[in-house]
DNA sequence: AACGTGCTCAACCGCTGGAGC
DNA sequence: CGCTCCAGCGGTTGAGCACGT
């Protein structure tokens, strides 16, 4: 650590390990009057021996309004899977895509049972990805990007939320990566840029096309998916 | 009943990036 | 421009529980 930033809090000055229920209630009623600004303060002002990460994290994964708790569903399990493909670990990310779902109880999910499912999907769909990315590239997912009212990066949010809805599997969001990774939207994981496996299953000269898409602009991103769309429908 | 083992999940730790000065 | 503070994030840990022997 050397000359970095002080500690966030004493650790003699404040008490660890697991919440109680007082405690727990405390911080709900204080930040239900008073919000929460300012976590490194607001364990002193409600008047708890804890950091103000601790506060923080007791809220956002156990206290918070909302919170959609107990197992998850084999559609929220598959969904997981999905995004962790798009997204890697980018937890809270993944998270935005379950209203009442944490970060944490995605990834301890994901570390105790998604983690051996998902590598058996994966090997699994290696021979079977071509026809069901066909199939999926729905014209309500193409739609979406059409919503140019939106920055990229949201479009591409929405994009993959569609993209998932529809069941699409592992590597189409790789293939959407190709597209927009000249957007400077935040690519999911590798791999380089390449033609989409996806454009295989059409039979078809397509990689004709995407050399037309050097340096694709949004345009040419819409070009591209109305050209699967129209493939697909 | 006692013990060992594996699993779950709440909580902690350390790092990063953004904001403010 | 560099420093500090802070919130947020992802990785890791460990207490508690369930289950098998």
């Amino acid at each position: 650590m050397g000359k970095g930033r002080a500690p966030c809090c004493d650790s003699s000055q404040v008490k660890r390990g697991s919440w109680s229920a007082e405690e727990s209630e405390k911080l709900r009623s204080f930040i239900e009057k008073n919000g929460h600004s300012n976590w490194r303060s607001l364990p002193k002002l409600a008047g708890l021996m804890r950091c103000g990460k601790s506060c923080r994290l007791r809220w956002i994964n156990y206290l918070r309004p909302g919170l959609k708790r107990g197992n998850f569903t084999k559609e929220e399990e598959d969904s997981i899977i999905q995004l962790h493909q798009a997204y890697g670990n980018k937890w809270s990310k993944i998270a935005s895509h379950f209203p009442g779902r944490t970060d944490n109880e995605i990834k301890n999910m994901w570390n105790t049972h998604l983690k051996k499912r998902s590598s058996h999907v994966n090997n699994h769909s290696v021979s079977s990805s071509s026809s069901s990315a066909s199939s999926s590239i729905s014209s309500g997912f193409t739609n979406v990007i059409k919503c140019e009212s939106l920055p990229k990066e949201e479009q591409f949010e929405e994009i993959l939320g569609e993209h998932m809805a529809c069941g699409f599997e592992v590597n189409a969001p790789q293939s959407l990566e190709c597209i927009f990774q000249d957007h400077h939207i935040p690519p999911p994981p590798p791999p380089p840029i390449s033609k989409p496996e996806s454009l295989e299953i059409h039979g078809e000269s397509d990689l004709e096309l995407w050399s037309q898409l050097d340096e694709p602009g949004l345009d040419d991103a819409n070009e591209w998916l109305n050209y699967l769309d129209n493939k697909t429908c």
